[in-house]
DNA sequence: TATGAATGAGTCTTCATTCAT
DNA sequence: AATGAATGAAGACTCATTCAT
């Protein structure tokens, strides 16, 4: 028993190891650019190792995106809990989802390339039925955060909650996403502000857009 | 002189021919996907000719690009003409994105393939300079008409210009784009309102966030 | 029109050139022994020049399997004309068999690998198809030379026709192939008949067997 | 002593296990679709166990075609023994070769696969130089039943011993390759006579064909 | 101007075998 | 005696681009 444990805490650990190692590659030159070989390679091993722990290329990278959803998940329920008021909760699920692409850019990249190919994918593997569920699950939680704030009189009465919550999601990984495309072009441009501050901007817009 | 003339025409329409039908293939199926097999084959043109009018697949497909940009310029040029107040100019702005989006699918993946990869572009190509000034005149332009929509009173007045220029921006990209990533997931889901709606009611809520 | 004739004509005799080095390869080391790159290196060409004459590895094999069965059906179908009696075709038929192998050991191998695996093709390719009707045919015509040969009176009667048309083409094919088999073992025994009149003798047992 | 009895026959147990897990997966996949990986795993077993028992993957899969080639001939040598006359003792050789295919299909293929392969092996191989001393052991029991049913009249006397002796193995093995190659086929066909009657008819025409 | 045959580097993946523990 | 992680050569196939005609 303790011995199978030990056997599989190495296992992961090499998995971890594997994935560190692929997390750079894949996050420097895109998951289409990045083969096999040269993971193999930044790791000194041989090629089939890989197979040994992930079944494919794609399986590789899907447990990366796993890894940054869960990462991303943690985040959103916990900035959530943090506030008090309807409003707040929906400014701070905003603001993690900013922090995410923060502080793990590389997990970032993975989600939106994932979410980006979502529609190819196919409908009967696990990671993507649950990312779907995910998806809906924000939706939901939103939808409730929204109806919270009009009752605690934190958001103005007069929109339309189906539509804004829907919206309200679109528009973050929106903007975060523009931003990220951009970033390095606005850099160059206006020295008084940081381009990066935009992004905060969006979340105090976001404020003033919503509360009563 | 008019010998000339006449052949750059006929040089001009053949690339036209081509760039037809690799718009009709690239949006199927996406450019990677897309060989230049593929598109000569369907033009029952032989491959070597293809790289007489471009000179590689790249440029055949950023010639995509840069027809959608003209485009998509000329939209919103168009339609911010078509309003009066400063706040009516930056929302027709807004669905003008959208009604490029709508009517011109194919074109719009291409920008937006396009913006996405941008970053991993020679900073040296023609494109890429272009499309750094296109964005900076958009930034330009967006700033006059809050700053006309603040002198004729439609807009509030407690707003960050430079900043709300920019996530403006940024923010109606993003939107579409999202939208465009996940409508599929979305018309599974609440039967009362049509997901395409969402996006007319960007452009509501927008409004109701910047008028004064 | 002539143009057209001529490129095809040119693709024919490439295709041709390509299938006699594969013949070889092929014969001397099997199909799962030969590699594309092998064969492409024997014809001093690219491994990608032969993607553009066949599909496939498999495609290529195929061809050659199809040139052997059209050979093959050739001969039986001569050798049966000059014949008279019942008999005499349906041993003729054997002969052509045996000539098959004889004269072209490589086809001979190519048939023989197909038909051992047959079984586990894909029933919906056209030449699995074909070659499932043209045993049957052949199953039709030794059941026709029989009657004929039984009315003819060059045949027995207390014979179950179904059964013994059947069983002669199991039982030809079957000889031919054990003798391939063998043979080499056998050239090592008796020195004094040559272990490849074995084939001989077993159409000359067979007229015994069958003649009233 | 005592004790390395007991070692041995502790390997020759554990060896028993592997090639009877080997056996079943052999028989289902073929040999060059089946892994030692995949044995190993239906084991529960390490790879690298495998080969404290089996020197090689030819090395597993030879042990099981000597084990169905041990099998084989002792059918064939109790089958003999039950007949009297020349032509039955001959008759129920076919007889025993048909019932091996029969109840041991799995050895069968194993010992056919191998047949087919004689060719590319080692002649050094003591299991490929056993398999022609069995091939020429069988030659001369055939020669002796012969001479043996000429002698006691159940034989026909114008045939040629050495030749009919020969042909008669190379027939029935072939006979019966073919029939497993095709039975798939032919089932479909004639619904009046099961195909699975033609073995028993090739004894059955055998005997016609043999008599005096 | 137009052709299209030829190239060949590059991709993912498999698997028998070895060897340190 | 048993393990199973690691190896690395080998395989089929793709495709943007070139160049002789």
């Amino acid at each position: 028993m303790a011995r199978h444990n030990y056997d599989e805490e190495k296992i992961k650990e090499k998995k971890k190891l594997i994935m560190e190692a692929a997390k750079k590659i894949f996050y420097e030159k895109g998951y289409e650019n990045t083969s096999m070989n040269e993971i193999a390679r930044k790791l000194k091993m041989a090629k089939g190792t890989l197979y040994l722990y992930f079944s494919s290329k794609k399986d590789l990278f899907f447990s990366l995106v796993y890894e940054g959803l869960k990462i991303l998940e943690n985040m959103i329920k916990n900035d959530i809990k943090s506030a008090k008021s309807g409003l707040d909760k929906i400014l701070n699920m905003g603001r993690a989802y900013i922090k995410f692409y923060r502080e793990y850019p590389d997990y970032y990249s993975f989600v939106i390339k994932y979410e980006s190919e979502k529609a190819d994918l196919d409908t009967n593997e696990p990671l993507v039925i649950n990312s779907y569920e995910k998806s809906e699950e924000i939706y939901d939680i939103l939808k409730l955060l929204i109806l919270k704030g009009i009752d605690d009189g934190s958001i103005r009465e007069d929109i339309d909650i189906n539509k804004i919550s829907m919206l309200l999601w679109l528009q973050t990984i929106g903007v975060v996403q523009q931003f990220e495309l951009r970033k390095k072009l606005y850099e160059n441009w206006d020295e008084k502000f940081p381009a990066s501050e935009i992004l905060d901007y969006y979340i105090h817009f976001m404020k003033k857009s919503l509360k009563k």
